[in-house]
DNA sequence: GCTTGACCTTCCAATGATGGGAAGGTTCAG
DNA sequence: CTGAACCTTCCCATCATTGGAAGGTCAAGC
């Protein structure tokens, strides 16, 4: 992976020098200019994208706000507080209080999910024989056992990880 | 939403008893056929799906095994699992304890997230003036923050709930 | 000037589990 | 025979993210 390093005195930028210095993707910063999370970016002459450090703070923003867990319609609504110098702090602090909420309802979620796999686990024996709790479970005839009642929301598993902040 | 109850003596049926009995939405049923979790259903003249009891028992497996947080490639290596009657306890043991311990990482994220959230939360005090150190701390120049640590899975935000298990 | 390679651009596709809906065929009861 | 409730296939959308193709641009070194 061949990486030049990039040092501008100037503010203008392209769109990989703002990556780097963001954190975000290039990729990403594109698509956040397409759902409308940025602003679209001034093209220079040749039609290259162009930033400058007043972009890099928001990118940042958003790198992290997503970090945070929030979602990018939710970081909408994050950038507009925080853009708009007048607003309440309580607006915030609200806002923020629901996303947690939110967490700390899926968290509870895969505890519960994981609590009730601890004690498979724990009952299985895990030697050559056969027999085995866990499998017997989730085969199981009977209604109303653990995995009738926990774990509704599966979000699928995701190959790509959100951007590692390496800065 | 109408719904007729569908009471059948014998063991065949179509897609929407099989629904039912087994907690699998009709979408669902064939998109785990569509991708190889299930055997293609043999077909009626008309070209209706034909379910025995024994698809409805795997159906159910699928659905506790969704609900327990597996994904489909792992129900795939469950359900291989559970069809050899030969199997030792000790495989499926270690299977379940290898997801037990993503799901346990996944929990240890969302917490890490949580806490630092809340910590935010905590410091704002959250009345009508402006400053706020949540927005503060995502603007934030410095780097290695909370968010510069933390969280680095984030799936997308799902509209739909896996199914919700009401048998 | 020309080449080369590292940039940049847009566009399309795939992921994973799930639901929505259209367009059309089947079945069964009244 | 009609209508409703099934069934079929096919395509689309979600969300955030990456991959890759096809092609344009720029700057350094020859």
């Amino acid at each position: 992976m061949p990486l030049r390093i990039i040092i501008t005195a100037g503010d203008a930028m392209n769109i990989g020098e703002a990556a780097q210095l963001s954190g975000v993707s290039a990729k990403m910063i594109r698509y956040y200019e397409t759902i409308g999370l940025i602003s679209k970016a001034t093209r220079s002459y040749s039609g290259y994208r162009d930033y400058q450090e007043r972009d890099i703070h928001i990118l940042r923003f958003i790198r992290r706000a997503r970090a945070a867990g929030f979602s990018t319609l939710q970081i909408k609504k994050l950038l507009a507080l925080w853009q708009d110098r007048q607003r309440p702090a309580r607006e915030v602090k609200q806002f923020a209080s629901e996303h947690l909420s939110e967490l700390k309802e899926k968290i509870a979620e895969l505890e519960a999910i994981a609590t009730a796999l601890s004690q498979l686990i724990a009952h299985c024996h895990g030697d050559d024989r056969p027999d085995c709790p866990i499998l017997d479970t989730l085969a199981g005839e009977s209604t109303g056992g653990k995995f009738d009642e926990c774990g509704k929301r599966h979000p699928p598993i995701r190959r790509h990880s959100a951007p590692k902040p390496k800065i």
